[in-house]
Order: C-alpha cells, then sequence, then structure tokens
DNA sequence: CTTGTAATCGGAGTGCGCTCCGGTTAGTGT
DNA sequence: ACACTAACCGGAGCGCACTCCGATTACAAG
C-alpha cells in the first residue's frame, strides 16, 4: 500500500502539515537559523500573496523572494499544502480558542446541540473570510484538507459534542465528517459558481441538516 | 500578437469531461480517425490500468502506448480526469440506467425516502468497487469531482426525489450535496486510513442521518 | 579552542500535467 | 476531380511541485 521510503522523516519542526494544537512539551528546540528561516519564508509568501494573489504563490518565487533554497521550505512544511495551512495558523489558533474556551454558545457551557450549530455556522463564516488561501490549500494537494491539523481538530471537536449531544448508536465520528463535508472549500466554490449559492444558503442548509438529524 | 482564440472548444465530441446521459443528438457525428483514435486511448489506458495500476497512468505513456499524440488526448479528455472517468463511463451509464428506469427500490416505483436511501448505498457499492479508479481520478484535478458529468446526474436525481419527499422549504440542491459528500472517495480514503473505517461504516452512517426524518 | 556530528541548507535536476501551433486530413460544395 | 475549409493531429516545450545529495553550519563534548 504505501511504498514510502524508509525514513523520509517525520519533519522534527511542524509534524503534520500544520501544529494542531497548542501541543505538549516540545522536545527539541528549533535551531537558530531553522528559525530565522521560517519566519523568512512565512513573511515572504505573505507578501507575495498580499501582493500578487494566491495563484502566483509558487514555491520557488516564495524562496527567491526569501532568498533560501527551495528544499528548506518542504523541510519545513512538507508540501504547498503546508505553506498555505501554516499562513492560516494564527486565524485557526484564535478560531480554536473560541470554540474550545471562548463564550458560550461557542465555547463551553450551551447545550451541545446549540454548540454543534454555533461552531458550523463560525466555520462557515471563517471559510468565506479566508476564501481564497483555503480554497488554494485544499486544492493544492488531493488529500490536503483532511490530513490537515485543522480538519482533526475540528472533527475531534465535533465528535465530543456529538457523543455528548445523543445517545449511542450513531456512529458520532461518521456524522462529524458528514457534517464538515458541505464545508469543504472546493464544493462551496462549486456552488457558488455552478449554482449561485451564498454562503448563507450554506449555513440555512446546515440548520436544516441539523434539524433533520439531530432536531 | 494576434492569438485568436475561437474556440476554447467545447469539446465537440464529448462536452465536459464525460457525457452525462444519452446527449440529445445535435452535434456533427465524429469524424473516422477522431473515433478510431478515441478507441485506441481508451484501449491503451485501459491496458496500462491493467497491467501496472492507476498509478503508472500517466498521459504520456497513454499516448505513447495508443501511438498518438498527447494533445489529441487532451483535445478528446479535456484532462487526465477526464481519461479517467471516460474509464468509468461504461459502469456509469449501466449505474445511471438501474436507478433511472432500473427496477425498485432503485428505480421508480419504490417510495422516494426508499430511492434516496437505495441510491446511496448503490452509490457506496461503486465507489468501493471501483475505488482506485475513482479516487484517481478526484485526486486527479482539484475539483474533478463536481465538474465531472456523472456528479451532475447523481445531484439532480437526488434533488428530483428529496423534492418528492419532502415539503418545501429546505434547499433539496444544498440536501444531495450534503448527502454526496461522504461518498467522495477522498473522504473514504481518509476514513478507512485514519480511522480504519469500512464502506459498510459509511453505508451505516448514511442510514443514521437518514433515518431520524425519515423513519 | 578543537573536533565530532547531526541537523540544516540550497539549487540543479526530475517527472508530469498541460499548452501551443504548424502541418495533415476528412468531408463538402462546384 | 478539385479546391476549400474546418476539424483534427502530434510532439516539442513550458511551468511548477517536489526530490536528491553534497556542502555548510549550529551546538556540544573533550
Amino acid at each position: 500500500m504505501d511504498s514510502r521510503r524508509p525514513a523520509p522523516p517525520p519533519p522534527s519542526g511542524a509534524p503534520g502539515p500544520l501544529t494542531p494544537l497548542p501541543l505538549a512539551g516540545r522536545t527539541a528546540p528549533e535551531r537558530a537559523d531553522a528559525a530565522r528561516n521560517r519566519r523568512r519564508i512565512l513573511d515572504a509568501a505573505s507578501r507575495i500573496v498580499a501582493r500578487h494573489g494566491v495563484r502566483e504563490l509558487t514555491v520557488d518565487l516564495v524562496a527567491g523572494e526569501a532568498g533560501i533554497g527551495v528544499g528548506t521550505i518542504y523541510r519545513r512544511f512538507g508540501d504547498r499544502a503546508g505553506l498555505i495551512f501554516a499562513l492560516l495558523d494564527e486565524h485557526e489558533h484564535r478560531f480554536q480558542r473560541d470554540f474550545l474556551a471562548g463564550p458560550p454558545p461557542l465555547g463551553p457551557g450551551a447545550e451541545p446541540v446549540a454548540r454543534v450549530r454555533a461552531f458550523l455556522h463560525a466555520l462557515a463564516d471563517r471559510v468565506t473570510a479566508q476564501f481564497e488561501l483555503i480554497l488554494a490549500a485544499e486544492s493544492s494537494a488531493p488529500g490536503a484538507r483532511y490530513r490537515s491539523g485543522p480538519y482533526a481538530v475540528h472533527h475531534t471537536h465535533l465528535v465530543t459534542l456529538l457523543t455528548q449531544a445523543r445517545p449511542p448508536g450513531a456512529d458520532a465520528r461518521f456524522l462529524a465528517d458528514a457534517l464538515l463535508a458541505p464545508l469543504s472549500a472546493l464544493l462551496m466554490d462549486h456552488q457558488r459558481k455552478a449554482r449561485g449559492m451564498t454562503a448563507q444558503d450554506v449555513k440555512t442548509g446546515l440548520d436544516d441538516l441539523l434539524r433533520w438529524s439531530l432536531g
């Protein structure tokens, strides 16, 4: 199945494409030059996106702008999708703080079903707000979305809420995937272009779906 | 620079990646050499897949094996994803005949809700049966699945059934997308590898999703 | 300071999807 | 038969993601 190389090192600095959470006890501190280059890469990428748009964000261009080699970028970020996810990291952490420890109904304190609804709405808003970047990230590599740190966190969060909300029997893991699936930027892009649907339509549709299956 | 592009051509023979349905005959019949080359391409592609797997199905290799140029492949099939979808065309047409005109509960005659369930199960079976090819097609280009003919047909079919099954109010177009989303080969691949889920788990999960409102 | 070594760096190289456009061929009017 | 045109063909070439591996450098032990 997975005929991969023996040791394509699990990128020591950033395990997945993106650090999913606070990430307990780091073992190996980053070397000084590595940290400096990471900042250079991220800054260069941001600059290019701001100036020319995501479309022009090629790895070679980022390397040139940052004044380092492309190999370094792949060492730190895995692939182009990982680089783009890293660009979204700051917003993602804010978002995670909000639904993990913020005020209700998004944060703890509200009924689980209400939190699910608030979470899906907030996620829809987030996708809408950073549509270009997220779409580019999902388009960059085939399974990029599912392999990303944020997806794992969102899925885990939903599983927790759904387990609290529902009697056992239904598979919360599947339901979580099914609720997240419509919030793919790739699908939303298609819905917008081919059917003229808006983000509001998606949110309303998700409400219908929730009333349908959980109501 | 007078690079006039009179027709970024809607491929006359097969519009889009794949002919969605019988396709009312309005277009000119295919030229003899074009038809011959199409067969050559499809045969060569099948041969390569059978011999080396989908992974080795590069466009250049198909062109070489078929004894034609790569430009011809792109003219007929649009892109690599279109070529792979064309490989699935025969099975797809059988499937479409089954749910459009076959025996119940998949075909006409059963209650709309029962047909929705039968359709989703049949589609899950289909994805499972041709997993490698479908996964490769969806992975080949970013939005390949949504742009494909089969997806449009499946979506339209579901919208019809859902409209019959439910009073107005809910957006049937969104619901159709939401029900099709979990049957993405990309997602199922992730569920299998990362969570150990099987195709049966997906079918059961879809049933759970349907059960509440449709008893 | 010197040496050892493991992590890091960089950029030429590779593979592959896709485009471009001059040459060729099939089908039609005369 | 013959010219004419629109569709078709092919393969060199391009852009870009990603890999490879020898040179380099940070850091610690002696």
